[in-house]
DNA sequence: AAACAAAACTAACGATTGTTAGTTTAAATT
DNA sequence: AATTTAAACTAACAATCGTTAGTTTTGTTT
């Protein structure tokens, strides 16, 4: 019983040059090169580069949908709801840095079927966000402002906060989780 | 005396073209192709494929560079200077959409020369913008809280603010350009 | 009309791409 | 020890890449 198969190996490897150098800039043979095996023989193990970027991006696609599918039909206030949904991405982007990244930067050379599966993926999980965030706003919970753009800034600080995170790592991931859900939710200026 | 010149044109074009499908994943034939002739008549006109991208790519960040060294130094609350940063990622990703989207997803496919220029003009704008917000935190115009997840938060919503305008331009710009500094600057809790 | 410049063309180059076929080595199982 | 399986290898393929050289077409200026 292998601790790590093959696969999974390569797949990790692929996801962290995948996300230095992006999915078109890494051949195969950079691949192999960095495994200290030739281009060939990653073929015994994955069936083409697009299953590789697929099994990253689609991976983690539904680590997200799988949370965010529990997290919004529960009986809490949507600023639990929404802290919650903070954290979880706090929480992705430090285990999976680079398959997030690579999610983020290469979900758009998916091929047909794995572009299409990713795409009603993203659409659900920004929908559901919608509506907890309109909920809020209906409940008087959050403020009036228009929700597309409040939608907008959160969804895309929390997507790139893998950007971030790896350059800063020397601030506590505590004082991320502490301070993340307040910059994006409670504002900036005093009053 | 041309109205538009052709390098220019192909400059145009390939920005748009880069922007869909990423700097690697467009070849000079399907450039030359979009502009309805053959790669090699391209050379006409650019050196290689590299300074297409280094044109772009530095011309939007020269504007970059070009304002905030304007606004830095000027004797206004760091609100308004913060204010005016905003509406100005505001202008540009109206004003040069693609331009802005090659340089947000494709600036790590600048070559040496190119790459080091770009990355100092990078981390001179997000020295400034650091230093504005801290000055801002110091007067207690703003809320003492982590300068570097502020920073982070308030830069990747500008920087990606092109993913969603080209998306929703329904909404009125003049709605983007009154909500936006809002969501960032006030926070989005009732209180 | 002749001369010139600009901008297109055809053809081809060497390098690199993802991938396949067939073979050999190493490890595990009988 | 013999057999089977897993995982590496070499060699090569057709396609595509950015780019160059040399030529022809087009449009403008003398």
């Amino acid at each position: 019983m292998k601790v790590t198969d093959r696969k999974t190996e390569i797949i990790l490897t692929a996801a962290k040059l995948f996300r230095k150098k992006g999915y078109n800039a890494v051949s195969m043979r950079d691949l192999a090169s960095e495994l200290g095996i030739k281009a060939a023989s990653l073929y015994n193990h994955i069936k083409s580069k697009q299953e590789i970027l697929s099994e990253i991006v689609l991976q983690v696609a539904e680590r997200f949908t799988t949370h965010i599918d529990e997290i919004y039909p529960q009986e809490v206030s949507s600023i639990k709801k929404l802290e919650a949904i903070i954290q979880n991405h706090i929480e992705i982007t430090i285990q999976q840095t680079d398959f997030l990244a690579c999610l983020n930067n290469d979900w758009m050379h998916l091929a047909e079927e794995n572009l299409q599966d990713y795409l009603k993926m993203r659409n659900d999980y920004e929908e559901k966000f919608r509506k907890i965030l309109l909920d809020g706003m209906v409940k008087n919970e959050l403020e009036n402002r228009n929700p597309e753009i409040v939608i907008f800034s959160i969804l895309t600080t929390l997507r790139t906060l893998y950007l971030w995170y790896s350059k800063k790592s020397s601030i506590e991931v505590e004082v991320l989780k502490k301070d993340l859900p307040k910059t994006l939710l409670n504002g900036l200026i005093q009053n």
